[in-house]
DNA sequence: ACGGTAACTGACCGATCGGTCAAGTTCTGA
DNA sequence: TCAGAACTTGACCGATCGGTCAGTTACCGT
């Protein structure tokens, strides 16, 4: 509604589509019929605009972070945790495809660092396990997030109430994590 | 060994890292240890060098298109096609990373579009099934490949010959696209 | 009505970018 | 030996970038 958030939400969807880099303050006013100088009125520098978008979605993955105990525990509370992630990728999903594509050019951005921060401790929250284990953690839940953030780029439309494509991607997640000895 | 080659493979680690457009041809240059006129001798703008650092990793996964008909074989043809996948991603990881990362901002360069076409195909070759195979699909190859190509950014270094990590790799995506009809 | 503050803008600045060019150097084959 | 091709380079160019600033307009409490 107001003219920062207008600011933020262009800012969101132009990063998430160009890329940081590759989207420049101009494109940014442009989207929202503003002046330049009007963006850096509102937010003090690009990066503080970066930081403005991605902010709500970090907090989110923020909170899920107590619950990666649940990964150890039963079926029932590991698949509480999927369903979080997955909600919260949902979403989110410009943040976390911004993210996932362009935390790695980013690491220098104090916000991006503290989002691959929180990512490294859910990885690690994983109980030690095999190589199997930790390559099944990992292509769940990459190929989740990668997947919500380029459906997009393959025709497949990936809305946020997807309730279909989301209890798919939840029974196929807990799937893949359920320890073997239950087969 | 050449100086041609030598600016390739600088350009390919610079791109995957740094990102394409984060990467001045200035910063190629000194990896090399050359000139940036140099850089245009040999190459005759950025976009050609992308395109000589992509071009390999694209001619490999376009000789795998052909041997997408096996996903709708046995469960050894399905098998082939994976470890060839798989092999794609581990011998062209630094490609495979700069694809996965940098697509979505970089569609018209022609080269990645190329690229982009030939995923497509792979992706349309999976026959029309339900909404968990199309899941079960995309989470497999999207989090094979975004484990390769991210492995590097949370210390897990995959090595192109880590034989563990393949093998762990292709045993997963294997059960994760075998037929449900087969458990 | 009015003073102050928030919102907005055009003009401008220094830096960096991709790319060009003329000149110099090194290599090679006859 | 030497002509010409291959290679390398510093200097330079126009464009665009992020960011600054002085000045203007719109709004709001008193």
């Amino acid at each position: 509604m107001t003219t920062a958030s207008e600011l933020r939400d262009a800012a969101l969807e132009e990063f998430a589509s160009a890329g940081y880099l590759g989207t420049s303050i101009q494109a940014i006013a442009a989207r929202a019929s503003v002046s330049k100088a009007s963006v850096l009125y509102h937010y003090s520098s690009k990066e503080t605009l970066l930081d403005a978008a991605l902010s709500p979605a970090i907090d989110a993955i923020a909170a899920l972070l107590p619950r990666t105990v649940q990964l150890s525990g039963t079926d029932a509370d590991r698949h509480d945790f999927l369903v979080g992630f997955v909600d919260l990728l949902m979403q989110h999903r410009l943040a976390a495809q911004i993210f996932i594509t362009q935390s790695g050019a980013l690491v220098d951005v104090p916000v991006v660092a503290r989002a691959q921060q929180i990512i490294q401790q859910i990885a690690a929250a994983r109980p030690q396990q095999t190589v199997d284990d930790q390559v099944r953690f990992a292509v769940a839940l990459g190929g989740a997030a990668y997947l919500l953030a380029q459906a997009g780029a393959y025709g497949v439309e990936a809305a946020p109430d997807d309730v279909q494509l989301r209890d798919s991607l939840i029974r196929i997640l807990d799937e893949l994590l359920a320890p073997v000895t239950a087969s």
